[in-house]
DNA sequence: CCTAATAGTTGATGATGTCAACTATTTAGG
DNA sequence: CCTAAATAGTTGACATCATCAACTATTAGG
C-alpha cells in the first residue's frame, strides 16, 4: 500500500506535508468564520465546482463521511441559498447539488482567502516556486 | 499580511498545498478511527510531545479553539489513560498535560500511520525528494 | 489589601458525525 | 412481467466537537 520507510527524505517530506495540514486544520475555523461558514461547510463547497453539479452520494464519498451527514450539511447550506438540490436526469433517487450564484461567489471568496499565498512564499525564488509546483503535482495526483 | 497574487507560480504552489490539506482532512477520520480517536484528539496528541508537557491554555492557543473545549477533549483522553493533568510548578492555576506511557505509544502509532509515505512519493527521485524537503522547510517555518 | 486579570471548569446550545431504520426507486433473476 | 435485492437519500437517536457566558481559584498590581 505504501512505500517502505527506508528513505528518510521521503518520510521527511511527507511528515512536513502532514504537519502543514495540521496547521491548516487549526487556521481553517477562523477563516471560515469570517464567511460565516464551518470547516465542514468549507470542505463541501470546495468540492462542488460551479457548473459541474454533484450527486449527494458522490459527495459523501469525497468527504469520507456518512450519507446522512451530507443531508444535514446540505440542509443548512441550502437554507442559506448557497446550493440547490435538483433532480438528476435519469435516476429519480439521486439528487444533484448545484451552487447558486450566491454560492459561486461565496466559494470564490473562500478559495481566494484560503489560497492567498502567505508572505513566506515570497522567500522562494520563481524557479524554486516552479520546482515546488512540479513536485507537488506529481505527489498529489 | 500576504503576498500580492501577482506570481502565478506562488499561487499555484499554495493552492496545491491547500488542496492537499483538504484531502488529508477527508482521510483523517478513518485513520483516527483505527486507533479509536477522533480527528480533534489526533490534533491534540500531535501537539503534546513526550517529555515536554504543555499547559492547557497553550494548547487552546495551538488548536485555535476555546479553553473550555480543551477541557472536554482532555477529559476524554485522560479517562482513557492517555494523558495526565499535573500541577505546574509555580502557578497553581495552570495544569500541565503530560502523555502517559500509553499515550506516548498511541501517539507514536498515530504519527507512524499518518506520515507513512504513500506510494506516490516513490515516483520522485531521491534528489527531488531532498529538494522538496528543502522547499517545504522554508515554506512552513 | 483590594482590585484586575488569568487558568481552568461548568452548563447551555448548536454543529458535526455515526448508526439503524425507513421510503422511494432502480436493477436483476426466475 | 414480477418479485427480491440493491441503491440514494432522509429521519431519529445519540456521542463528540465547539462556542459562549458565568463561575471558582489563583495570581499580579496599585
Amino acid at each position: 500500500m505504501s512505500a517502505k520507510p527506508k528513505d528518510p527524505h521521503a518520510c521527511e517530506a511527507w511528515q512536513l506535508l502532514v504537519q502543514f495540514s495540521f496547521t491548516q486544520r487549526a487556521s481553517l475555523p477562523a477563516m471560515a468564520a469570517e464567511l460565516e461558514l464551518s470547516p465542514a461547510q468549507c470542505h463541501l463547497l470546495n468540492l462542488i465546482e460551479p457548473d459541474s453539479p454533484m450527486p449527494m452520494g458522490h459527495l459523501a464519498g469525497a468527504l469520507a463521511c456518512d450519507a446522512s451527514n451530507v443531508t444535514g450539511l446540505v440542509d443548512r447550506l441550502e437554507s442559506r441559498g448557497l446550493i440547490e438540490r435538483r433532480p438528476s436526469g435519469g435516476d429519480r433517487r439521486v439528487k444533484v447539488l448545484r451552487l447558486t450564484p450566491l454560492g459561486v461567489r461565496l466559494r470564490a471568496a473562500l478559495l481566494a482567502r484560503m489560497t492567498a499565498p502567505p508572505a513566506n512564499l515570497a522567500k522562494l525564488s520563481p524557479e524554486e516556486q516552479r520546482a515546488l509546483v512540479k513536485l507537488l503535482r506529481r505527489l498529489i495526483d
